[in-house]
RNA sequence: GUGAUUGUAGCUCAGCUGGUUAGAGCGCCUGACUGUGACUCAGGAGGUCGCCGGUUCGAACCCGGUCAGUCACCCCA
């Protein structure tokens, strides 16, 4: 017998009610992000790699280990996208949207990493996310974490925290580097060996290694925030000034560095305690010379992208997850001759947005009543024997467990009967 | 990619130091109840014990491999 085909790994298959659940919180971010005047992009599901390997950055894990790639039958190089902020730059590029000034999109939809599954870390995983592009001025960072944090508030998330940093621009994280480089290396060898690996390509990582032989070096190592030149310090500045005149509550953490190399300045994180090791449940940051490197003219950017996996797990752990409400209409016959005079009552309820469930395979009526139970029906509309006799139907409360007949055509009288009962 | 841990019915799990036909609860189906959801009672369906191989007279149990889940490292949303 062939073994049976399973999802691949590190996917899920998302069925109902957790499907339902889903499109409710896909639409409420939706409904954020245009609140705030963004629209909706939608780019093609794999690009070309060398969009992900300029724009994301040759060294990175993404990039070096992480990619779906292929070559299609045109022998071109594709990637099933990693992230959206590239494609996003990749669109606006193509249809020179930036000659019409500043642009704001959205995007919510999959992306797609090799990496090992564990618990908050898909290979599929689901991200909304924004991307504001055409302003340096430091409202544009503001803009956007409010976007992020009226998102995470408007779900009565308790313990989430907004985590700040400034990682300076490309002229003082040059400046930084030397100097933290020059600090770090009389310590190399008391460095755990990841970090001594790191030391030369990329020393900020050392900064946010987790091992604690690092941690005593780290401790006492130059700060970027203290290296920050003038520009970049006074632009921190009225970052800080300005989300402390919204009242939207930040740690500054040293920490936040990003794992993405396009990033300036600002960079801000979102974490969650009830994540496990993937506290992150947001992650973005000021990307300034992102469109000048793929090409483009000099287009300052800011955005987030927010993990939408992690964004349930915080919510079912604050325990806000919204409970399945009793819904629609279970349309109970007795017999095929009451199925037939039910069925075209079923489809006007139906047109009329009312959602209806129905059983077709002549069970009695106890039965059909537990179906209305499963199905989490609000109403239940009964056509017997003796009404079918009588020209009538039974419409009747779920919950409040009474019941009212109408006359079987009465449609007006049918849907009077469920609005009081608030289907 | 590294390490740890788990895999028995649709779900949650039990199954002693390897020993006949693998169990429970919930769920599902039928009936008691020529037409009202719960409860009760009586029946019933459903498993090649993740998969492949090995050891053994004999494997759900021991060993190896493999696939998948979970957790951590790493990385990140």
């Amino acid at each position: 017998m062939p073994s049976p085909i399973l999802a691949p790994r590190g996917t899920y298959d998302l069925l109902p009610p957790a499907s339902t659940l889903r499109a409710g919180l896909e639409a409420r971010m939706r409904d954020v992000a245009t609140s705030f005047g963004y629209g909706e992009i939608r780019t093609p599901i794999f690009e070309a790699t060398e969009l992900f390997e300029r724009g994301v950055g040759e060294g990175t894990d993404i990039v070096e280990k992480e990619m779906y790639t292929f070559v299609d039958k045109g022998e071109r190089r594709m990637t099933l996208r990693p992230e959206f902020t590239a494609p996003v730059v990749r669109a606006a590029l193509e249809h020179k949207l930036f000659a019409a000034g500043p642009q704001r999109f959205f995007y919510l939809g999959p992306i797609f990493r090799y990496e090992r599954p564990q618990k908050g870390r898909y290979r599929q995983p689901h991200q909304v996310g924004v991307e504001c592009y055409g302003y340096s001025e430091p409202e544009a960072e503001v803009e956007v974490i409010a976007l992020a944090w009226q998102l995470v508030r408007s779900h009565k998330i308790a313990d989430a925290r907004l985590q700040l940093n400034s990682i300076g621009d490309a002229a003082c994280r040059d400046r930084y580097r030397e100097a933290l480089l020059s600090f770090l290396r009389p310590l190399a060898p008391t460095l755990s060996e990841d970090s001594q690996r790191r030391l030369e390509r990329n020393p900020l990582r050392v900064l946010d290694s987790k091992d604690p032989r690092d941690g005593e070096a780290v401790k006492n190592a130059p700060r970027m925030l203290e290296h920050l030149c003038d520009p970049c310090r006074e632009h921190f500045g009225a970052v800080r000034a300005l989300l402390d005149a919204l009242a939207i509550p930040y740690d500054v953490n040293p920490q936040i560095v990003r794992g993405l190399d396009y990033y300036t300045r600002t960079v801000f994180e979102i974490v969650s305690n009830s994540l496990g090791a993937q506290s992150t449940v947001c992650g973005g940051g000021r990307y300034d010379n992102l469109v000048a490197s793929l090409g483009g003219p000099s287009v300052p950017a800011v955005g987030f992208a927010m993990g939408i996996e992690r964004f349930e797990m915080i919510l079912s752990a604050a325990g806000a997850a919204p409970e399945a409400m009793r819904r629609g209409v279970q349309a109970i016959a007795l017999g095929v001759q009451a199925r037939a005079r039910l069925l075209p009552i079923a489809l006007r309820l139906r047109e009329r947005g009312t959602a209806v469930f129905m059983d077709f395979a002549d069970r009695k009526i106890p039965a059909q009543f537990k179906l209305a139970e499963r199905n989490a029906a609000r109403a239940g509309l009964i056509l017997g024997s003796d009404e079918l006799e009588k020209g009538e139907l039974v419409v009747r409360d779920l919950v409040e467990r009474s019941e009212v007949r109408v006359a079987i055509d009465d449609i007006e009288g049918i849907t009077t009967a469920l609005q009081r009962m608030g289907v």
